[in-house]
DNA sequence: CTTCGACGATCAGGATTTTCATATTCAGGA
DNA sequence: TCCTGAATATGAAAATCCTGATCGTCGAAG
């Protein structure tokens, strides 16, 4: 598995090398725009990291000229913060995905890994769903009926979690494990807490009540009542 | 690889098994300790890893049955938190390394690795020192010319990296990985807080300072100062 | 020797997350 | 039905961490 990366800054760039050629995929580092372009139309890849701020030419410019030469790669881009809207752009002008700098390198590789597994243009959904409540894992922005809601950190890992195993009921060893990346042995309440929190954004104030409690199980999401009973 | 989990709590012992699988090993997994010690004794593994809480025969009295059996193989043992103290009679016992609940999976799975590649009684230094300053990795405690000093968790992962690489001059992006997990593109300075406030603790009211900046680069730690002009 | 610019130090403010103490709810048994 | 213990909910304080602004300092160029 080939990649080729594009990045100007010298220290981004050998750490996304380095770990990537760790994780066992060769690479190729361009350190321009024009370089990242020669090299894309050369050498075949299997995936394109490039980066969205660069010298001379910048990241959706090299996108273009790969696109119209014809080459056929799935793309990843990385994006400063702030450029929340210019990452929309990076999509719509053909990448496969986004990466907001700065990153976990766990969150890349995974990334890279999809990608690489799945090719482009499959890019999975990115907005999550159930009943009026919606995640847009793009934007990182939830909504629920309409209405715009916050969310930190650990309240979207929560969400994306709750959303993507909808009706699944989440004990909270699992629950810990993926959104702590902790073994607990409960003694502690973080989950409980947390969930709380989560509830108070999107549940309180709204029709229904979507996050629901399983005593001695753990929590589901689940938009309609299961045992509906009038 | 074969590896033995002694654990009585369903929920920590299939996580761990899973995980563990998932990562390549073969498992086998014991509900408490007589299982345990039993096939402990029959299958030979490659490493143990062994909860100190179990109802009947607790994990001690298994690795004490285990040894006599004349069964040689490395033990890693995992307790709760506040159990500080039994964790060094476990590793008096013969244990080979220990591991505090709640723990993330990442750092078993790292210390389980070392285990296997190393073998047992091997168990690296867990008190790393720098001229009067010592970190305890056992009892999570730092000290300086005896003073007692409280770390958080960040800067106590801080500190590790820095005794750990004495006298090499760590720039921001490798402390950034190693420390944080995260890409930084130098558009924030967590670093340089994190390190002033890891000075203010173990430099701030000594003799002499430990932690030194260099210009351009990144931190060292260092014991004497390098170019001492008298 | 002085000035300028880049780099680092420092501080205060906030946001987030965790801990802790205390209520409340629920299921099952008396 | 009423109790009772365990599980969960809740509120608020405490700890930790990050952001952004400002200030100081070092080093090189003039």
């Amino acid at each position: 598995m080939k990649i080729l990366i594009v990045e100007d800054e010298p220290k981004t760039g050998d750490y996304l090398k380095q770990g990537l050629t760790e994780a066992g995929f060769v690479t190729d580092l361009a350190r321009d725009g024009w370089d990242g372009l020669e090299l894309a139309k050369a050498g075949h890849y299997d995936l394109m990291i490039l980066d969205v701020m660069l010298p001379g030419l910048d990241g959706w410019q090299v996108l273009e000229g790969v696109r119209r030469a014809g080459v056929d790669m799935p793309v990843l881009f990385l994006t400063a913060r702030d450029q929340v809207e210019d990452r929309v752009k990076g999509l719509e002008l053909g990448a496969d995905d986004y990466l907001v700098k700065p990153f976990a390198f766990a969150e890349l590789l995974a990334r890279v890994r999809s990608l690489v597994r799945r090719g482009h243009g499959s890019l999975e959904s990115t907005v999550l769903k159930a009943a009026d409540l919606e995640l847009d894992l793009l934007r990182r922005r939830a909504t629920r009926a309409g209405r715009k809601i916050e969310l930190t950190a650990k309240e979207f890992a929560l969400l994306e979690l709750f959303l993507r195993r909808q009706g699944e009921v989440l004990p909270r060893s699992l629950i810990a494990s993926q959104v702590w990346d902790m073994n607990f042995d409960s003694d502690t309440n973080v989950i409980d807490v947390a969930v709380r929190r989560l509830r108070v954004k999107i549940d309180e104030g709204f029709e229904s009540r979507l996050i629901h409690t399983v005593r001695g199980m753990g929590y589901v999401l689940e938009a309609g009542p299961e045992g509906a009973a009038p």
